[in-house]
DNA sequence: AAAAATATTTAGATTTGTCTAAAAATATTT
DNA sequence: AAATATTTTTAGACAAATCTAAATATTTTT
């Protein structure tokens, strides 16, 4: 099943929306990909033809197995060309999404396999987001939102709910990455802020939007 | 200034195709692109008026030095992903060219500079094609056809005619690769075979189609 | 230098992915 | 439950890149 740039976005886009509602709205899709609703209609006729999308005019949509089974290859691929731009090309974490938007539609089956090996098959990416494997299966691991933490337990951070350069920012001005170890020494009621103790440094405090972007692991 | 993956094709091809004759036909780049004619001749009027081609209607076409300067980048790019997919991901350098026609459209300037630097700024690709650097210089070898090889000199194999299937299944068989060192025995007029001694091993015999594919550099 | 052959361009159609504007369906408010 | 607002789809248009068929240039042959 050979698919377009534009078709694989849309796949793209319709995987990621789903995570969080199950099904997606023409709307949120012409919001996603920057596109019209319009346009977003005739797409996704088009897709259902090729029965990766499960599609019922006014109801909204979800990729169908076959759909689902593609998507998954273009995340891995995604995310492991942000492993290589990381890990052997030296670019920063914050800098690197674009560049994989690019390298996700390069074809080659071979390729794909033979840069995974490459990398040592890693299982997350730089931004702690789990790598599919060849099979398109995916190791979620047990993350938990910082703000959901409960105070003294410590913690490493594994992703971040956003990759807006606003938030890149902020983490990198905090000094906060992937991998970060922490503890919540305490919560306020007041302004849902919390004040964190990161492992070798001080305390800082957290305002409740960077937390509810911040995904940690307990250690 | 921003191409189209089929603007950087027909550049790239127009590269190609005037390093032999200076300048090149409708007909000679509708071959080459595996397009009809008079579609070459709509995509030489666009180019045209982005000042890319020096074009006059009937008269072939070449490349304008802005047009020669982004063929250079288009080519920098191939020849780098062609040297990554041998030399990182052990693809064999008879399998690289389809992939790197792919990766050669994906556009982040640092990506490539820095995959350069990654692979430590190879002057030639495993073909033993030069590579540009990212100026667009590209450092020629002085190099001669085996044909053209006087008897009893040394040399060494640094780049093959053509990517063919057939040509790169002949010189897996025979074992000639990039590097590959030889010396002419004897040339026969009857069919301008020849027989040369491969450096370690035997003797063998070389068809004039052979020879005329591969380029060498004395030792 | 005509005639014939070849090469190139023009004219008009097609496909893909997008758009705007208007119509239809669904959801929300009063 | 009517009226209003929102969402989604349909209808028709457009730009990019291609095609076929026909017209026009150029080159080669006789």
């Amino acid at each position: 099943m050979h698919l377009t740039v534009s078709e694989e976005n849309y796949i793209k886009a319709i995987f990621h929306l789903q995570e969080a509602d199950g099904t997606v709205s023409t709307n949120q899709l012409a919001a996603n990909i920057h596109t019209k609703p319009a346009s977003v209609t005739d797409m996704l006729k088009k897709l259902t033809t090729k029965r990766l999308l499960l599609y019922k005019p006014y109801q909204g949509v979800r990729l169908s197995s076959e759909g689902r089974k593609l998507a998954l290859g273009i995340v891995r691929k995604h995310r492991l060309w942000e492993s290589f731009l990381v890990d052997k090309l030296q670019f920063g974490w914050d800098e690197v999404h674009e560049v994989a938007e690019e390298l996700e539609h390069i074809s080659s089956k071979k390729l794909v396999d033979k840069l995974d090996q490459f990398l040592g098959n890693p299982k997350f990416d730089p931004h702690g987001d789990p790598i599919p494997d060849s099979n398109g299966v995916m190791h979620a691991i047990m993350q938990v939102n910082l703000l959901d933490l409960k105070p003294h337990t410590k913690a490493e951070v594994c992703s971040v709910g956003s990759q807006s350069p606003e938030l890149l920012e902020l983490l990198k001005h905090k000094q906060i990455l992937i991998g970060t170890r922490l503890e919540v020494h305490c919560k306020f009621e007041f302004d849902h802020s919390l004040e964190i103790q990161l492992e070798g440094r001080g305390k800082i405090n957290i305002s409740q939007q960077l937390a509810q972007a911040l995904f940690v692991k307990t250690i």
